[in-house]
RNA sequence: GCCCGAGUAGCUCAGUUGGUCAGAGCAGCCGCCUUGUAAGCGGCAGGCCGUCGGUUCGACUCCGACCUCGGGCUCCA
């Protein structure tokens, strides 16, 4: 009969314990910094809360709240903190789930008589919660069996289908028989299968409720709408205030707000929503963004097509858009005596009848076939969102037939262009995600669609980057793998697709004659690099915060005479950075160099070139580089033009 | 499409319980200033308070509908 336990550590080594010693408890006996520290422990691979009794022989590491683990505890604490407070001051209210998520945490509740929260409402709520905080109420856990369950939860109808096994709840277990559950006395419990905090005082805190949304049950837009308040939560103040500084930072990079501080596009009204028009500044941006991937295109082997904007119903109805995606086109006009149009929401069938109007030879392929093509989507009124979801926007849209034979061959070369694209825009964080064939929406053989995608795979995994699969989020006529990109702050962007379709050939009927002098069907591989220019454009503005690099830049130097009497030198100056094929503009000396200085930072241009006494002498050049420390003097012109020439070389 | 919130000058925002509340800063225009690296000074002009209805003696303010935007949910071929 031994007083004592022996349990194993991470590191390797052993530590002997009390019998009946805690989790914490071995914690507090390693040392009071990590008893302070840990949040949960994990015993022999299971995730467990301190309080939970250790055995001989186990295996425990202590997880504190710096780790992931320990801060998706106190996030998912702070989330049954939430329901208590809500459930204390809203008489009649229930609860849905309440998961911990990146950065924060959000609960889903239902209101008596249909209620809603109201901004005040989540004022309460926050000092609602930092009493139940100050109460350290403890979080016991307990195993009931399924029928004191329901007892417990009869009010609360979305808990007992999650007791029942109907619903999913990401942070309860449903297994026969039994629920387990949390406990913060007195009077709060919740379904849960853990693990928490030891007690409300412990680790929680350092939360903000941010906002209150709406949110089907079980997200089905079938089901209830559920108010949903979402919080962020940290392990600390500081690390609670830099999350919310970073929020304000990405704010300051929004490309809606960038596009009309920088005056690059804009959203009239009179057009109607999600329809951009795109001014000189933003115009520029975006023809040089197009002419670079023209220059590319052509150099890999693309033919630039043209297709209009509209369609007789026919066309959709070949390609299977009709069958498939009527939903998100928009409606027909009515033409000609009752002849449908529509307005094309993609790019394809049209390239199908450019390969049409000739016979083909296998000596053509693979055909890869190019276009800037302007498409409208339907989207619903509740999902457009800048530049990103618009309703009208151009696909750098490329489709290329090729035999069976070359398919692999082409894919491989495929994403080796798109990344290399890519990354001349100055994007270099990437990695692949393969969306396999949809649930319902999808048309051909398993056979195709298996081939198809194992195809994508083995290129996909060539590349050399991450593989993600994103199951079911194929296109209706394919499987795809799509370039997701990393930006400056970390986000990550969907950027290009390419998608194979062995379906739309054979819609369309497309054949080539083979070496064998027999017809073949091509195979169809749809690739969009920036999926849509404008989404393209945004993701840059945002990647870059409106400091677009020179040679995207609208204005890439402005020349600022000290005085007036500097002028005619100033213009000398933009003359000769206009005739070396450079942008430059210059602001007459009406006010104080400070002043004009200020404006042209607060425009993001990559030069700011001051001229005066010394600079009319020398035919040189002040040089204000964006972002540098400190100005350069007497730089001369000509090797001004040169460091352009040097920076911008191959755009 | 659904839930919540918001629309006041080109932009960012103030506007107390319905009645001197049509306001500020920046931007713009006109003067003055003549300037060496992130805001010189003064003046002028600018709004049917998103649109349409309603309540009221009276509506930026209260109510309704619609439009647009923002945050979510669903969706995103």
């Amino acid at each position: 009969m031994s007083a004592t336990i022996t349990v194993r550590l991470p590191d390797g080594s052993e530590r002997s314990l009390p019998e009946g010693s805690t989790a914490g408890d071995l914690a507090a006996a390693i040392g009071s910094r990590l008893a302070k520290a840990a949040v949960i422990a994990e015993i022999d691979g299971v995730e467990r809360d301190l309080v939970t009794p250790l055995a001989d022989g186990q295996t425990v590491a202590i997880i504190t709240d710096t780790a992931d683990r320990g801060l998706y505890t106190i996030r998912h604490s702070t989330a049954h903190v939430l329901a208590q407070a809500v459930l204390d001051l809203f008489e009649g209210s229930t609860f849905g789930i309440g998961p911990p998520i990146q950065d924060g945490f959000y609960y889903d509740f239902q209101l008596a008589n249909g209620g809603t929260f109201t901004p005040d409402d989540l004022e309460r709520i926050d000092a609602r919660m930092r009493e139940i905080i100050a109460e350290r109420q403890p979080f016991i856990r307990d195993d009931i069996p399924n029928e004191r369950a329901r007892e417990i939860f009869k009010d609360h109808p979305f808990k007992l289908e999650i007791i029942d096994g109907e619903a999913d709840d990401p942070t309860s277990v449903t297994e026969p028989g039994f629920a387990r559950t949390y406990e913060n006395p007195p009077k709060f419990i919740d379904l849960c299968r853990g693990p928490h905090v030891p007690d409300t005082g412990n680790h929680l805190g350092h939360f903000k409720l941010m906002r209150v949304a709406g949110a089907y049950w079980r997200g089905d837009e079938k089901k209830p709408m559920l108010q949903r308040i979402y919080g962020t939560a940290w392990a600390s103040k500081k690390e609670l205030e830099e999350h919310l500084h970073r929020l304000e930072e990405a704010e300051k990079r929004d490309h809606r707000r960038l596009g009309r501080e920088l005056d690059l596009f804009s959203f009239p009204d009179e057009i109607g929503s999600g329809l951009a028009v795109f001014h000189p500044k933003g115009g520029l941006v975006r023809r040089l963004m197009e002419d670079y991937s023209r220059r590319e295109h052509e150099a890999g082997g693309y033919e630039f097509v043209y297709s209009p904007h509209i369609t007789k119903a026919g066309l959709f109805e070949t390609s299977g858009h009709l069958d498939w995606y009527a939903d998100g086109m928009y409606p027909p006009m009515e033409l000609d005596e009752g002849q449908a149009y529509y307005l094309k929401p993609m790019n394809c069938p049209f390239h199908c009848l450019i390969y049409k109007s000739q016979q083909r030879s296998y000596r053509d392929l693979p055909l890869r076939l190019f276009e800037f093509g302007t498409v409208y989507r339907y989207e619903k009124s509740g999902v457009v969102h800048g530049l990103t979801r618009a309703r009208g926007f151009s696909q750098d849209d490329a489709h290329i037939f090729t035999t069976k034979e070359q398919m692999g061959e082409e894919l491989a070369s495929i994403l080796r262009f798109v990344l290399d694209l890519l990354r001349g825009y100055g994007l270099d964080d990437f990695y692949l995600e393969l969306s396999t064939k949809p649930e319902e929406k999808y048309v051909g053989s398993d056979a195709d669609w298996d081939e198809a995608t194992e195809v994508l795979r083995s290129v996909g995994e060539a590349a050399g980057l991450d593989l993600v699969l994103d199951p079911g989020g194929g296109a209706f006529y394919g499987p795809k793998i799509s370039v997701q990109a990393r930006d400056a702050i970390g986000r990550t962007w969907q950027m290009s697709t390419v998608q194979l379709d062995f379906q739309t050939p054979q819609r369309f009927e497309l054949e080539y004659v083979g070496a064998d002098n027999q017809r073949h069907q091509p195979i169809m591989i749809h690739r969009a690099l920036f999926g849509s220019v404008e989404r393209f454009f945004a993701v840059l503005l945002e990647h870059y915060a409106g400091a677009f690099p020179t040679w995207l830049a609208p204005v890439q130097a402005r020349v600022l005479p000290v005085r007036d009497d500097h002028d005619a030198y100033a213009q000398s100056v933009v003359d000769q950075l206009k005739a070396a094929g450079y942008r430059a503009d210059m602001v007459e000396a009406t006010e104080p160099l400070g002043g004009r200085i200020r404006k042209a930072k607060m425009e993001k241009l990559p030069y700011v070139l001051v001229v005066g006494d010394d600079d009319v002498e020398a035919t040189s050049v002040g040089v204000n580089e964006r972002g540098s420390e400190r100005p350069e003097r007497g730089v001369p012109v000509q090797d001004f033009i040169g460091r352009l020439a040097a920076e911008t070389a191959g755009r």
